[in-house]
DNA sequence: GCGCACACCCACACACCAC
DNA sequence: GGTGGTGTGTGGGTGTGCG
């Protein structure tokens, strides 16, 4: 018996009499339109009373539906995780949330769900005193009894997603095993299980690699949730309220951002960004109480044992407010600055600052800043001297030391200050105010409301609401940015790190929408998805011994195809290809908090000189699957193509399009080049605006 | 009627790019 | 290489209306 049997088998009595005696398709008609697995969900359907459909119906018809990943049909369309999840807890689910919309937005029907009764969603979303709904979701959790809790379940969403056998997530196989695969459905991993998320003996998979999914959705919040609309207002349980500060203690860097919320509540699907981060900053702060050490690049350190170290003290945000005495420094600092270029004098010393023995290039610098006016000897006192209008030059050379010197504000927004807010508020008449109001024994206060920007288009920053994100990766590239006019050669080039994150989470929501819909046994994927997994694995061995044996030694470094447009100059430093495919293998096999998904990206800029458009783009035709990286690589340059063709687990535009299409004879190449599971996975990411 | 979930706002810190 | 333009998300909120 399997562990989901098993889970299910001890459910309570609420759960067990929901079982139908006809089966709990039964009155349910489906015609099924994509052939990948086809024959499975024909199996379940028949199998559990339900009528299967050998042509597509021509009109609604209450009860009958279409099974596909994609509504072309604009009939009723409904993903086949219904089927695969509601035989999984042999219950019928709530259908609506598995309802496609139509590829085609204008099209018009309506849609007829079955009676949501059966369901347990319904049951519980129903049931509206607090007290019912927490008795319910205890119940549910002791129902499973040997649950593996939440980092459990997002792993095993995880690896379902991406194809992961349940010998692996029990630990059964190699560690890297697991690292890859859920890396491979995008997921973000932490450096480590939470010593505070009550992460039990049986998370082996956890506690093995010491890597846990960020999703760790509370399998209660996620089963309680998981079949409502996104739009509902919905009461907070106090196992979101601890998941939500379980991240933010291991984000304590960014607790203040919106984004961190944005990533969270694609893990709790009821609720927005902003509602997360609002349920955060007036609810949940106060009871933060502690959050876990980060190093200066906010990586979380630990201590002897490997455990995440408490702390009280709360670390610097992202971004830091300017100060009135910093708005005072720099405004004498650049006043110090322009006194000397003006009159070649120190303010302080009033020693000359021309020597005979100047370098030519130092004489044609002075010549450009200095008073032509001035005769040396009769340059007035610093406390004398006014900036007034004069705006530099002022050297880029300035703010570099300046930044250095003072780290607090990095030398692009010491620039900035200085553009911004000092040029506008005037140097002199900033010094005055700030020196008078402390001669009055009074506070001086740091600028404020000088800048005057043009409102921009679109939502307001700082908005995460469940609208549509913008589509960042469009098959065009085209983006209203700049971007569109430089000279990379693929097409995402700008927007990196929103590429990047977009890229990710949007994996991540594809991913709580499946564990979402796992409620019942979140630690046991769907049969589809090992069907998948299998699949994948498979593939991806018996393509080693071809793809994965080229000898990096033979391969000249840097190869010809590596191009500053995608690579840095760190990439150029490396020895060899070996050297270099070294390192992208350490990456890749490395663990990250599940909320640094950008820091993959930056870890393969900064350590490998991989530009992050280039990786993000890869990535993207690798379907996520960070296995194949090191494949790409090679592959490219071996045989200077970049992407590499004709290489299985490498998406080419013109393998999305074969699959866009879909023609029996396409179909068949694709097929044979990257195999069933990856093209069940690379339709996820078509469904899902990925590509 | 009210608490709370969610939407929305905006100044500005920091960044990057084109000229 | 100095400068202006502007993209982007943070930080710190407030507004709105549902349950």
């Amino acid at each position: 018996m399997s562990d989901s049997q098993e889970d299910f088998d001890t459910a309570p009595d609420h759960f067990l009499e929901l079982k139908s005696h006809h089966g709990i398709f039964h009155g349910l008609k489906f015609y099924f339109a994509d052939d990948v697995n086809k024959d499975f969900y024909k199996s379940i359907v028949t199998k559990l009373g339900g009528t299967v459909l050998d042509d597509p119906p021509k009109d609604v018809q209450s009860g009958q539906y279409i099974v596909s990943h994609v509504n072309t049909f604009e009939m009723p369309t409904v993903d086949p995780l219904f089927l695969s999840n509601s035989a999984e807890q042999n219950t019928l689910l709530n259908i609506a949330p598995f309802i496609l919309p139509p590829v085609n937005e204008n099209a018009a029907y309506d849609v007829e769900v079955p009676d949501a009764d059966s369901s347990i969603d319904s049951r519980i979303t129903k049931a509206s005193e607090k007290q019912e709904r927490e008795a319910q979701a205890q119940a549910e959790a002791e129902a499973r009894g040997r649950h593996h809790d939440v980092a459990s379940a997002a792993i095993a969403a995880a690896a379902a997603s991406l194809g992961h056998s349940e010998d692996e997530r029990e630990g059964k196989k190699d560690d890297h095993g697991l690292r890859r695969h859920v890396m491979d459905a995008g997921v973000r991993l932490e450096q480590g299980e939470s010593p505070v998320s009550d992460v039990n003996e049986r998370n082996v998979s956890a506690d093995a690699t010491g890597a846990v999914a960020i999703g760790e959705p509370s399998k209660t919040v996620l089963s309680r949730s998981s079949n409502l609309p996104p739009h509902n207002k919905s009461s907070f349980t106090e196992e979101e309220d601890e998941f939500i500060l379980d991240v933010v203690r291991k984000n304590p860097t960014r607790r203040t951002t919106h984004t961190l919320f944005d990533e969270i509540s694609h893990y709790v699907p009821n609720h927005t960004g902003n509602s997360i981060r609002h349920r955060y900053r007036v609810y949940l702060s106060k009871r933060l109480n502690y959050v876990y050490k980060v190093d200066e690049n906010g990586k979380l350190l630990r201590d002897e044992k490997g455990e995440f170290i408490k702390t009280d003290v709360l670390p610097q945000g992202l971004k830091r407010k300017f100060t009135a005495e910093e708005d005072y420094q720099l405004a004498i600092n650049i006043k110090t600055q322009f006194y000397k270029d003006i009159y070649q004098s120190d303010p302080t010393t009033g020693e000359s600052l021309i020597r005979d023995d100047d370098e030519p290039s130092t004489v044609a610098k002075r010549k450009m800043v200095m008073d032509p006016t001035f005769i040396p000897g009769k340059e007035p006192s610093f406390q004398e001297y006014t900036v007034g209008d004069r705006r530099g030059p002022l050297s880029r050379e300035f703010f570099k030391t300046y930044g250095e010197k003072y780290p607090k504000h990095t030398e692009n927004a010491w620039r900035d200050r200085f553009r911004k807010f000092l040029l506008n508020y005037g140097i002199d008449e900033y010094i005055a105010y700030y020196e008078n109001e402390r001669a009055n024994n009074r506070i001086p206060e740091p600028m404020k409301n000088m800048t005057n920007r043009v409102k921009r288009p679109g939502p307001a920053p700082g908005n995460y609401n469940n609208a549509k994100k913008v589509k960042f990766m469009s098959p065009t590239g085209q983006q209203p940015t700049s971007a569109s006019t430089n000279q990379y050669t693929i097409p995402q080039d700008d927007l990196l790190d929103e590429e990047t994150l977009s890229f990710i989470t949007g994996l991540k929501r594809d991913l709580s929408r499946m564990e979402s819909h796992q409620n019942a046994a979140p630690d046991v994927p769907f049969e589809y998805t090992q069907e998948l997994a299998e699949s994948i694995r498979n593939n991806f061995a018996m393509e080693e011994t071809q793809f994965d044996t080229i000898n990096p030694d033979e391969i000249p470094f840097p190869p010809p195809i590596a191009t500053t447009d995608l690579f840095m100059p760190e990439f150029f430093h490396f020895a060899s290809t070996r050297e270099f495919l070294n390192k992208v293998h350490d990456i890749v096999n490395r663990t990250y908090h599940t909320s640094q998904a950008e820091k993959l990206v930056e870890d393969l800029r900064d350590e490998c000189g991989i530009r992050k458009a280039f990786s993000t783009s890869i990535l993207t035709a690798l379907s996520g699957d960070l296995m194949v990286l090191p494949r790409y690589f090679l592959c490219a340059f071996r045989y200077s193509a970049n992407p590499p063709m004709n290489v299985p687990g490498i998406w080419t535009k013109e393998d999305d399009e074969m699959l866009k299409n879909g023609s029996e004879e396409d179909m068949k190449l694709l097929v044979k080049k990257h195999g069933t599971g990856r093209i069940e996975m690379r339709k996820r990411f078509h469904q899902n605006d990925l590509v």
